[in-house]
RNA sequence: GCCUUGGUGGUGGAAUGGUAGACACGAGGGACUUAAAAUCCCUUGGCCCGAAAGGCUGUACGGGUUCGAGUCCCGUCCGAGGCACCA
């Protein structure tokens, strides 16, 4: 019997689907392990290579797990409200459901063929009602929750408003939106609208106005991590800023812990370090500047991390869209000012990245008095000032820092350089180091010094106060769409008043056009009685991210229709032990998720701080084009050795009619009307291509699909293979040639089983030399999965089986748990060998094989060399190394024992598997 | 500019500070076969000598630490990813 892969595989897939194999259930009796993968967008483009290697890598770690006698949770979905869908529905009427559910249908016949673990009763769907239920079950927590900066954490809005009620809003300190102090009487008079707007100013879900990332192209409002250099990331529309009132979430509520808590995580350090940036905390201090505007004293104040300059201070710079600008502007200079303001609005997020060398500016006519020395400095206008950060206006040190230098030097302003010896003359000295001059009281002292002592001083006499500020803001939540999760918020008498949670869900109505309607509102304009008790519903849908920001939480208990995740359900899953994805999402869904899983947690409704406690970022899968050389003006085709001799055009051809970078001439021909009649000049009788790595795109034609992979080599072959490939974490292009390699190793591995028909496994008991060769691979798998180093696993298999043959050994006793540690990798092929060595229930509730102790200690060398009792040099041996080796060994290391310690070896004791004691004197 | 990574044969990639290049691909040679596919065996970093054994050199570059460095430290060059008027 060959190995018939096409036959085996399908006839486990129907089994385990039949059988409920990977169904997960509570159970107390076993430790719990959650594998995670980033569920994926349904686009149309269907899976290529490269979408399942996080997945499979996944797949491997939970079928080790459960080997290893864990009860494990893996599961998959779909976030499946998106531009893309809308868009097409746009373009073609089609209705997006049903471009959803046909494209997941593909997705998920395509998953079936590699034949991953996935319990797939658990399956969610972000756009269907009963999913997105609890999406807006926590938006209505949100609304209905502030945040408390003493407690560092979420408490009930009513809470609050018992507060006001009592004692205003004066002492109450919270993370919210700038606006008036009001006193418990003020409050208590306060109309239905402005008690509404109040705690508005305090919701962690709420509606204001900010500036915002406005898209034009896709006609919504866009979060920051949605735009890249300017342009939307989906659609690469141009997007500029604008003021809107929007929904958003109080995000920046929780900076502080999503730093610090990011040290309890096992994430790799770029990620860490990407979202500390994004997060960007900084401790400096505000201080308050009058400034003197005409016959008016406005106080301005201003946030720095460097106030130890303040002696430094030249002039002082306000954001364009400051609301001081209109302030602070005197009369004589308030056409200049609008006319400025006028030129910076006009301009794109895109334009202003692309002037950021350039400098401009304008001067409001009004001067700010240094709180310090009492000098007067003009106030100017500048758009390197943002608005959204600190308190949008600058103290200008134009000596100390880069960008006041760049100001300074273009309108002729003064620098006055307050570190003794430092040179200013053709830049700004930025560092932190010198002693400081020029600077009264800060005189002589060291840099450092002078920061905290300037701190100290300025908080003293009352100008200012200590401060940490982030660069994370609020998140954008209401995007002007059709496809995406309704806000469960209606207007009554204007008032944003929450729906009851028993009117949830709140389901997406159907409409005719997902155009936006003609007034410029969002698709739901167009639906008809789209209202609650005569009142207008919201007419926003949620972002992207909504659905995917929990959707980890509802895979512990999918079907619950009471809550988003029973508490004793939770309690038991907990968190996700492992989460396997891209590194694209690290400053969006990784961020949002954290937020609202500590959201959640504060609230009481789960158990867990953080919603993922290991995280892996798989690389992507490149492509890799293959390319043909016409000459020019001909249908002749020249090899790539021989097309320096002619005049060339470089043409992308498919990967998938080149076969080791060797063109197949038939299938060229076949390919494409035009070519049919081609001739071509060949070296060595072939056609040989020419490559490039680029991205994975239809356009390149160098996608190559994994059902063709299985079609040709079997699912088992394609896992063994993306794994084979390198380390996950890195990126790498797609070769097909290799592949052979591991299929190879399977169908050598299945004839240690069969030779020809014959069954020849025998119970014959192993001897030493062959149990050595099962133990090493043990070791080496059972080492090298938890740190997801699989491509060296595989290794250890492909030399366990040369080993074997080498030995031509067929016995049970070996093969058996080879079977065993082989299943995660290639899980049906071993599901056959398992079934044909007698066993009746899946090779999934296998137990990992474990070492025979008498062999581990003969193979297990650790060894330290001591002298004298004090550990002086570690030695590390390879597992199966010969006695004689390790003495050999000891014997080499005896010379550098005489070298660096002047000593002699009497004895060497060799203790396997301890530390080695040599005896000198 | 800042942060994070990485640089090893023809290729993908192995090497807790301890025999660099495991394993695989490709390539070359051979066996089986009328032939091909499949399968199996041998060689395969470079250079030198040789019948064999062997020797020299080699992990981007330049220094350093160490008995010993691909690995640790300092500097330089190049690549990848992220952030970018964040005061």
């Amino acid at each position: 019997m060959e190995y018939d892969f096409k036959a085996i595989e399908k006839k486990w897939q129907a089994k385990w689907a039949a059988e409920g194999t990977f169904k997960a259930k509570e159970d107390a009796s076993k430790p719990k392990y959650y594998v995670l993968d980033m569920f994926p967008y349904p686009s149309g483009a269907g899976l290529h290579v490269g979408h399942p290697l996080g997945y499979i890598a996944s797949d491997i770690f939970s079928r080790y797990k459960r080997l290893k006698g864990f009860n494990v949770l893996h599961p998959m979905g779909y976030d499946a409200f998106g531009l893309p869908a809308e868009q097409y529905a746009i373009q073609t009427g089609q209705h997006p459901e049903k471009t959803t559910t046909d494209n997941i249908a593909r997705y998920r016949q395509q998953m079936d063929r590699i034949g991953f673990s996935y319990d797939w009763d658990r399956e969610v769907r972000t756009c269907d009602p009963k999913y997105y239920h609890w999406t807006q079950w926590a938006f209505l927590k949100m609304f209905g929750s502030w945040y408390d900066t003493d407690m560092q954490k979420a408490r009930p809005i009513e809470e609050l408003a018992a507060i006001f009620e009592k004692c205003g809003n004066a002492s109450v300190k919270a993370a919210c939106t700038d606006g008036d102090s009001f006193t418990a009487e003020q409050w208590k008079a306060f109309s239905e609208k402005e008690k509404s707007d109040a705690l508005m100013r305090y919701r962690i879900a709420y509606q204001g106005e900010t500036s915002v990332n406005w898209c034009e192209g896709l006609g919504t409002v866009l979060a920051n991590d949605e735009v890249k250099d300017g342009l939307s990331v989906r659609g690469g529309y141009p997007v500029e800023q604008k003021k809107m009132t929007q929904w958003q979430l109080r995000v920046s509520a929780y900076a502080g812990r999503l730093l610090s808590s990011l040290d309890t995580l096992e994430w790799t350090d770029s990620l860490k370090e990407m979202q500390k940036n994004w997060i960007g905390k900084s401790e400096g201090t505000e201080v308050v500047f009058n400034v003197e505007s005409g016959e008016k004293t406005v106080p301005v104040t201003i946030f720095t991390t460097r106030v130890d300059t303040i002696f430094g201070v030249t002039f002082m710079v306000l954001a364009p869209e400051s609301d001081l600008v209109a302030e602070l502007t005197t009369p004589e200079q308030k056409e200049a000012v609008e006319e400025y303001i006028k030129q910076v609005k006009k301009k794109t997020e895109r334009e202003r990245i692309a002037e950021t060398k350039s400098v401009t500016g304008v001067f409001s006519g009004a001067y700010g008095i240094n709180p310090l020395t009492g000098e007067k400095i003009p106030v100017w206008i500048s758009e390197y000032v943002l608005a959204g950060y600190g308190t949008g206006a600058i103290m200008a040190v134009p000596a100390h820092d880069s960008r006041d230098y760049a100001f300074a030097r273009k309108f002729d302003l003064p620098i006055i350089p307050i570190i003794e010896g430092c040179d200013v003359s053709e830049q700004s000295f930025d560092a932190k180091e010198g002693k400081m001059c020029n600077s009264g009281f800060l005189n002589g002292l060291d840099v450092k010094v002078a920061i905290e002592t300037a701190k100290d001083y300025v908080e003293e006499k009352g100008l200012g106060r200590r401060k940490t500020n982030y660069r994370l803001r609020d998140a954008i939540f209401s995007r002007q769409r059709y496809w995406g999760e309704p806000f469960p918020i209606y207007y009554k008498d204007g008032i944003p008043t929450p729906l009851p949670e028993s009117e949830l869900p709140l389901e997406l109505p159907e409409i005719e056009s997902f155009k936006p309607a003609a007034n410029g509102e969002p698709p739901l304009a167009r639906a008809k009685d789209w209202t609650y008790n005569g009142y207008p519903l919201e007419k926003s849908t949620m972002p992207g991210f909504a659905g995917s920001s929990a959707y980890y939480l509802r895979y512990m208990d999918p079907h619950n229709g009471e809550a988003l995740v029973d508490k004793d359900v939770n309690a038991y899953w907990r968190n996700v032990d492992l989460y396997i994805g891209g590194t694209e999402h690290a400053t969006g869904h990784l961020i949002y998720s954290r937020f609202w899983n500590k959201f959640l947690f504060d609230l009481g409704y789960v158990c867990e701080d953080e919603p993922f406690r290991k995280l892996i970022n798989q690389g992507m899968i490149q492509g890799r084009s293959n390319f043909v050389y016409r000459v020019v003006g001909t249908n002749t085709f020249v090899s790539l050795g021989l097309k320096d001799q002619y005049e060339t055009t470089e043409i992308h051809v498919d990967v998938n009619i080149v076969y080791n970078d060797k063109l197949d001439l038939e299938a060229f021909k076949a390919w494409r009307p035009e070519f049919a009649d081609a001739e071509f000049i060949l070296e060595n009788g072939e056609y040989v291509c020419g490559y490039a790595i680029e991205k994975m795109s239809k356009s390149m034609y160098n996608v190559v699909n994994p059902d063709l992979i299985c079609d040709t080599y079997g699912a088992d072959t394609l896992r063994l293979y993306e794994m084979f490939l390198g380390p996950i974490e890195q990126s790498k292009p797609w070769d097909t040639k290799g592949i052979d390699g591991v299929n190879r190793f399977l169908k050598k591995f299945w004839r240690l089983f069969y030779d020809r028909d014959q069954w020849i496994v025998s119970d014959e008991k192993a001897t030493a030399e062959e149990l050595k060769v099962l133990h090493k691979l043990i070791g080496k798998e059972q080492s090298d999965i938890e740190s997801f180093s699989y491509n060296t696993t595989i290794s250890a298999f492909m030399i366990a089986l040369n080993d074997l043959t080498a030995l031509k050994c067929t016995k049970k006793e070996i093969l058996e748990p080879m079977v065993v540690l082989l299943s995660p990798f290639a899980p049906h092929i071993t599901e056959e060998l398992w079934e044909a060595l007698g066993h009746t229930e899946s090779v999934t509730y296998a137990t990992f094989p474990e070492y025979i102790e008498s062999y581990t200690v003969e193979n297990t060398c650790t060894y330290a060399v001591s002298f004298n009792g004090k550990t002086r040099f570690t030695v590390d041996l390879p597992k199966d190394m010969s006695k004689e080796d390790v003495e050999a060994k000891v014997r080499a290391m005896e010379q550098t024992a005489k070298y660096t310690e002047g000593l002699n070896i009497v004895k060497v004791i060799v203790v396997p598997g301890k530390i080695v004691n040599i005896v000198v004197k």
